[in-house]
DNA sequence: CGGTGTCGGTACGGTAGCAGACAGACAGGA
DNA sequence: TCCTGTCTGTCTGCTACCGTACCGACACCG
């Protein structure tokens, strides 16, 4: 679809993928509202979607129901990450959490246009391995982290990922996020919120001091990130500049 | 090196590659000893490793100097996943747990056969994935699981990738692996003992009764083995045949 | 306006696992 | 043989987090 701008996009894989491999691709604008389901555990998919506004969440289920996050999506990336790796499927959950805008692409398409681009290869495997480092420190965290350092970890990617300082989102939700009780989000929120990191009400959350925040959450934010702009490069500022 | 047949592999990739893939590769066989270490973060390569016995470990480190195991390697793989996924480098440190053998490729030259053979992309590719997914659900299970539901899942996937029952480890070591207080890796060995799962001495762990440590493990285990058999295809048995 | 569902705050008892310390068992060397 | 280092078992608080339950606040709707 010619009329799709590289330089307009803000998705920041689309934007560093070579001149031209665009071009032969059908790049569908899609509204993706809230919960909506992307991807579903086993099921293969017909679209890859690539990010434009919005966060998406991906979360791994036990057998008997436990589930927890394994990492988050936004203008960084797309998924499923499977379609880069040459399987149909994979064992995990994709929905919307913050509604936003995406483009997507049938998968057989994305995979033929792949297949004749080394350089789309290459950017694309780099971005696998961006996100299983993100699984990486997910379990990292899950491990040695206080429930309070990984909301602000959490807060944090999310922020990261949207235009505003606002995140909209239930106690509810977010304690399936972090696999905690509810209760335990109240209180951890009300941690950060006498801090003055955070103004929260009822389903929103309201970023105050990011560098505060960054600080609370001491070694639990940062590695992945550093690691992604790494791999990628950085992601382009709000306006659409830079990157 | 067209002396090492490929039948007689026992690594589940090696033997799982298109024909006449090995034959412009230098498969070098090393012994690696306990605590080698295969890779540090950040640090490049300059060799991949394919084992044929023993396992290796792959563990995050926060910049706080906090740590947890991610994934187990043994004769299902190979390391580092990066040489893969066009990254010269990753975050995680890589080592032999228990000593054993490998044929080494030079990196450079397993990425230039790579680029010239689409199969062997693919394998590559899915075996990538596998390691994602063991990524994910390891941070799932630090997330909800007990710590002696952590160590049965954590002895099973060393189990299946040892020739025999025993797995020579410390406490020590282990409350590494699971990110847990040395003296909790006791007691927890003291349940499955209890339960006659395990037989437990100094410096040593033996599997009495592997199906009760599965049930044991309950969702802890399963999932990822799965997981990887659909994407890559069951491991050679013990013997060297089927597979 | 009152009804109903969703969401958030709080409380209480229970417990898994922590931090730190220490002592007994085993192994290998001098 | 003793000696030293490594490994394992155990103890005493202590606290973070859990399971469960309940109630108030808010928001939408007729």
């Amino acid at each position: 679809m010619e009329d799709v701008r590289q330089t307009m996009l803000r998705n920041n894989l689309l934007r560093r993928l070579p001149d031209g491999f665009l071009a032969g691709l059908r790049l569908e604008p899609v509204t993706l509202s809230r919960s909506f389901q992307l991807s579903s555990p086993h099921q293969p998919m017909d679209h890859a979607y690539f990010f434009e506004s919005g966060i998406a969440s991906v979360v791994v289920r036990s057998p008997e129901g436990q589930h927890t996050e394994i990492a988050i999506i936004g203008r960084d990336g797309m998924c499923p990450a499977s379609a880069l790796l040459d399987a149909d499927t994979d064992p995990f959950s994709v929905f919307m959490q913050v509604q936003g805008e995406a483009h997507r692409v049938p998968i057989s398409e994305l995979k033929a246009a792949l297949s004749e681009d080394r350089e789309a290869q290459g950017l694309f495997a780099r971005y696998a391995q961006a996100l299983a480092v993100q699984h990486a420190y997910t379990a990292l965290s899950n491990a040695v982290h206080h429930i309070d350092e990984r909301l602000a970890r959490w807060i944090l990617m999310c922020h990261d990922r949207t235009d505003g300082a606002e995140i909209s989102l239930t106690h509810e939700f977010l304690s399936i996020m972090l696999a905690v009780r509810r209760p335990s989000v109240t209180t951890a929120l009300h941690v950060l919120e006498g801090k003055k990191l955070i103004y929260s009400e009822r389903g929103l959350v309201i970023v105050r001091d990011r560098a505060g925040l960054e600080a609370f959450a001491r070694d639990a934010y940062g590695e992945c990130e550093k690691e992604y702009e790494r791999l990628i490069g950085p992601i382009a500022d709000r306006d659409g500049t830079a990157g």
